[in-house]
DNA sequence: CTAAAATAGTTGACGCAGTCCATTATATCA
DNA sequence: TGATATAATGGACTGCGTCAACTATTTTAG
């Protein structure tokens, strides 16, 4: 148990901590945007297929005031609305060239000011803070995220995809053609969906989807690993194990003898939650339309 | 410098440690009070012959809505004003008993708060995230903070008193006879007050004032040292000795031969700065007066 | 010693982020 | 095919916090 004395060391922290936030916050207000017209751009920029209902959901805002700034940002020209094919009451919501230049130069001020708060330290000391903070939100998060696993609904796919898409471009800088590629097995996978002989879990962080992973039968004895993400916060914290778990019990399960998988050769993080499970490359095949010295790799799998 | 990656881990442990920091206010907003109103009510708690604007000066709020809110304060029965004997501009401000127990409360709500989560993490957990929290805090604080060291003003008189005052009584519980005891050598000392003889430093940071160490004549050859203080969140950082030094200096320029100081046995931490300066206790005093068990103690330095 | 400037506090008016509720249009379910 | 759920919008409102004008008193300066 704590200490009075160590209550009033964390509150202290928090109060310093909460002074340096603000004055991130007021580095922003500055430029005549809200903190929550910040989050929500940000959010826009992040989320593929982008819809006000999932802004709404993701960030805890209420419907009208979001419709309101949603309107506001169009009139500013920083978004465009299109509607939805299948959906008349959906609105696309995307950021145009002037949006992303907005998003990108509140980043920049937000990235500066951190910068500027930790060059006053010591090269020595920026290190020890850095490692310090990681820790505490390792620490933290562990102890206080409600992390569930569970089934997909229809409303998942519109995440699995988007982020799958945005995950995969942000970090690994892939085409377009990849894009459709995404969206064609994604919708092919869940078409065919069956519960005996498929799987696609979500991974839920707080009640906020952050993760997936898929089982897709190929063959009898044979079954596809697919759709295998988390959000980078989740990464590092064991849930791509437990994904992989899950996943690899419900093969055993099923009576599949052999599982394999396709990724890329720079997914460096993800390589490690395979190797640790038993997985092994058998080959790889050079996807540069994919983008720039993009190579797919087969990752394989024999079930005792 | 930092690389792209660490600012995103820093901006990482911003965005979990705000959701935090939101909990524990969401909890303080649930008993009706603003987090403003909190923390106003919070610094009338710790100020003696706190007015109106000191309030505004320390929390930096505009003075019509403290004005309402001292009203407001009132009309529930949270807070008594009175007006001063010597400005009846001023009108000093008291919590009642009732307004003492409501930040009682909302103090404790804070605290389990703190003590839910942390309890969430291991017993070793809790020590290593704990002095990461005191790492940070101390790093951050000493690279960021505006710490000046300037003569005092009228302004300040209040300050000292105030603050001596409550700093001793909360830390060291000590009586009403000791208060008076303050009001009275402050005021002598300041109504006395004679630059070529004498000197009175005030510590600010980021332009509060969070410290003083005052030196005053007693004969050609001899000072007493007095108003050392420190605010709690300054001290174990340098400047108590960097108070001590200036006024030290101070005594050596003016010529005076010895230095003496009184205090109390339970200022373990002062007794450590007088004692890197080469003080040695001469006499202890009984002062039950004071409080239960209160030991005065005089201390001397010759200089040089 | 008196007029000007500074300080403590009060009151009026208002801006604006965020909330609540009702409404429209579309889609889905039973 | 009617009942229910969902996406989005618009009207009305709350309440924290701000700006500015004003009174009363004290301090300063010429």
């Amino acid at each position: 148990m704590f200490s009075a004395d160590q209550i009033a060391d964390i509150q202290g922290f928090n109060k310093v901590y909460q002074n340096l936030l603000k004055q991130i916050d007021s580095a922003i207000l500055k430029t005549g945007y809200t903190l929550t017209e910040k989050d929500v751009l940000l959010e826009i920029s992040k989320t593929e297929r982008c819809t006000a209902n999932i802004l709404i959901q993701q960030l805890s805002i209420d419907r009208s005031y979001m419709s309101r700034m949603i309107a506001k940002f169009e009139k500013h020209g920083l978004i465009e609305k299109t509607p939805s094919q299948t959906d008349n009451r959906i609105r696309y919501v995307r950021l145009t060239e002037l949006g992303r230049k907005e998003i990108n130069r509140l980043s920049d001020i937000q990235s500066n000011h951190i910068g500027s708060i930790f060059n006053k330290l010591s090269q020595e000391d920026q290190q020890i803070v850095w490692q310090s903070m990681v820790l505490i939100k390792n620490k933290l998060s562990d102890a206080n995220d409600v992390i569930t696993i569970r089934p997909f609904t229809q409303s998942d796919i519109e995440y699995v995809i988007s982020r799958h898409k945005t995950l995969y471009y942000a970090e690994r800088h892939l085409s377009g053609t990849f894009s459709a590629y995404v969206d064609e097995i994604v919708y092919r996978f869940v078409d065919n969906f069956n519960a005996q002989t498929d799987c696609l879990k979500i991974l839920e962080c707080n009640g906020v989807p952050a993760g997936s992973i898929a089982i897709a039968k190929v063959d009898f004895q044979t079954a596809q690993l697919r759709f295998f993400m988390l959000e980078p916060e989740m990464r590092q914290r064991g849930y791509g194990n437990r994904l992989m778990d899950m996943a690899l019990d419900f093969c055993r399960q099923k009576g599949y003898k052999k599982v394999f998988l396709l990724t890329i050769t720079a997914q460096v993080i993800a390589r490690h939650v395979y190797e640790t499970h038993g997985f092994y490359k058998t080959a790889s095949y050079d996807k540069s339309e994919w983008g720039d010295g993009v190579i797919e790799e087969r990752w394989e799998l024999l079930l005792n």
